[in-house]
DNA sequence: CGTCACACGGCTAACCGTGTGACGGTGCTTTAGT
């Protein structure tokens, strides 16, 4: 028995299942890891044991306060196997001035095994002055330094340059959902060196899928309470429904009370009081249906969640696995439903739209680097420039990537040259990029929506994991079955999956590299780095313009 | 970006086309003032 399981027998009570020890055995032996296991596989398992086998500090970065809080108070409650307390703090703002004094004094005597917090801290000097003797550099829901990094939190862009600063300690990504292309995405913004990626089985085989059409001779809004109720009505309890919009979750939410639930809505416009008892009335099973935006979920254990209904489709199928994800966790049937109706997918292109940094703001945030010598702080980028810090983070990120400037890990912009004369051009040629990839997710979200195919298959496709359809618990799959009048049970079991995490990479001759997610006689998809998914005929392979690289 | 509610003009009775404006997600932080 090695150090690894011997401290999760001691510590945690537990023997390691084979995703998490191989993670663990990568971070171990120094190896920076991206590990993607379903969710409730016990990913925090992974960077806590690992952390005390490697001993020393580990930076825990987690999205939410009430993330670090909750996995800080699970932690500081273990023994280590010298017979010491684990011992855990937290950095954050919510804290009292005593509080805070107390973990940093902590963490500059050197008495700390993890300290959890968000990214925010780590752009702030006095937090990450106090670290030191940091081994592993742990990134908690690190979908989201894809999802996030580029417009809504940009602090999270420059976590590989604070794990520099910090010595260069083994980093882990984890997250429960990736795509190949997000998994690319993690590993390279997080400046990951020869990344071991550890994919586990993406299916949850006891989830059901369908997906319900609206009626499109009813105004947009009614047309999808209507369905949503329906669903809702003819499936079991609990049920969690995303809707895409503040004014969604209140008008459903209002209609199930009627229909003598026990039904809330859930979003980031109510007071954070009301949330925080809206999630424990849901867990402690004193409400029957949420209706949330994508602010609910992350850090939800609930096992018992039966029904998940999607109101309109969101932005991409990351994000609609990743909520799916919730139903069923007890290994129980649970389903899945989209309430379908082509007018709402106007709002995640708006989103996309507006993710896009503005012109005015890419000239000012440039005008105010070049006019300052040398070494600029991002402070005083924001003061001269008269542009938010969240903005100026994002420009100085695009920068960065194109190679003009060198930020530091503190807050500091290097400036490694002079600025081009076309920076302007190639920074929003750059934002461009990322909209046509916003949009091919979209557009594959809608794809599912509209297939008449097996919808199991279809998603996991474009997980780049293949899957041998029918899988026979899908909506298509069973009307399928209906039309053959026969319903051959013989189909079903007798399937074929395979996870496909080396999914090949392919170049083509117009848009570049990209991985190739899934292949058959009529249509090949590949996600193209540059331009995001799309659909193509096997033909392309034969006449040279679609080529496989080893 | 796209949908929809509402007002308006046209023009004589109820309604049609056109124009206009409102609306739309995710969290940290930090500070000024109750």
């Amino acid at each position: 028995m090695g150090e690894i399981d011997r401290v999760a027998q001691a510590v945690f009570g537990f023997d390691l299942r084979p995703g998490q020890r191989a993670a663990a055995d990568s971070v171990v032996s120094g190896r920076d890891t991206l590990a993607v296991l379903p969710t409730g596989s016990g990913k925090s398992a992974i960077y806590q044991v690992a952390g005390l086998v490697l001993g020393g500090l580990t930076v825990v970065v987690s999205p939410l306060i009430a993330l670090q809080r909750d996995q800080a108070a699970a932690l500081g409650r273990r023994v280590k196997p010298s017979g010491e307390p684990v011992r855990v703090v937290q950095l954050n703002s919510s804290q009292h001035h005593g509080e805070r004094a107390d973990a940093l004094a902590g963490l500059r005597a050197g008495q700390v095994d993890f300290v959890m917090l968000g990214p925010e801290q780590l752009a702030n000097q006095e937090s990450v002055s106090a670290l030191s003797g940091v081994n592993l550099f742990a990134v908690d829901e690190a979908h989201l330094v894809s999802q996030w990094g580029r417009d809504f939190r940009p602090e999270y862009l420059r976590l590989p340059m604070v794990a520099e600063a910090l010595g260069g300690p083994t980093v882990v990504a984890l997250t429960a959902t990736a795509a190949p292309p997000v998994q690319a995405d993690i590993t390279r913004e997080l400046k990951m060196r020869r990344p071991r990626i550890v994919v586990t089985d993406f299916d949850r085989p006891n989830i059901h899928l369908a997906v319900r059409r609206t009626r499109h001779d009813l105004p947009e809004d009614r047309a999808i309470d209507d369905r949503t109720v329906e669903v809702v009505l003819a499936n079991d309890s609990p049920t969690l429904v995303y809707a895409l919009t503040h004014a969604r979750c209140e008008s459903l939410a209002s209609r199930l009370d009627l229909d003598a639930y026990r039904a809330a809505p859930y979003h980031a416009g109510l007071p954070a009081a009301r949330r925080a008892q809206v999630q424990d009335d849901f867990l402690a099973g004193k409400l029957d249906v949420v209706v949330a935006t994508s602010a609910f979920g992350m850090g939800i254990d609930k096992p018992d969640v039966r029904t998940v209904v999607h109101a309109g489709v969101p932005g991409s199928l990351d994000e609609y696995y990743q909520e799916i994800g919730r139903a069923g966790r007890d290994g129980r049937p649970a389903r899945a439903v989209v309430v379908y109706d082509p007018r709402t997918v106007r709002i995640p292109r708006l989103l996309a739209a507006r993710s896009r940094i503005s012109a005015d703001t890419v000239h000012k945030v440039v005008d105010a680097v070049e006019a300052a010598p040398g070494r600029v702080a991002v402070k005083a980028v924001v003061d001269a420039s008269g542009v938010s810090r969240q903005q100026v983070l994002r420009v100085v990120q695009e920068l960065a990537e194109l190679g003009f400037l060198e930020p530091d890990g503190s807050d500091g912009v290097v400036r490694a040259d002079q600025l081009p004369p076309d920076t302007f051009a190639l920074v929003t040629r750059e934002g461009g990029r990322q909209q046509s990839i916003l949009r091919s997710r979209i557009e594959a979200a809608r794809e599912y929506a509209e297939t008449d195919r097996c919808r199991r298959s279809e998603l996991l496709g474009y997980f780049g994991e293949h899957y041998d359809p029918p899988c026979g618990a899908c909506d298509n799959d069973e009307a399928a079955a209906a039309a053959r009048a026969q319903p051959s049970k013989a189909q079903v079991g007798r399937r074929h999956h395979t996870p496909d995490p080396a999914a090949k990479r392919v170049r083509h001759r117009l848009w570049g590299e990209g991985t190739l997610l899934s292949q058959d006689d009529h249509e090949l998809t590949v996600a193209f780095d540059s331009i995001g998914y799309r659909h193509l005929t096997p033909a392309v392979l034969e006449n040279g313009i679609l080529t496989v690289e080893d």
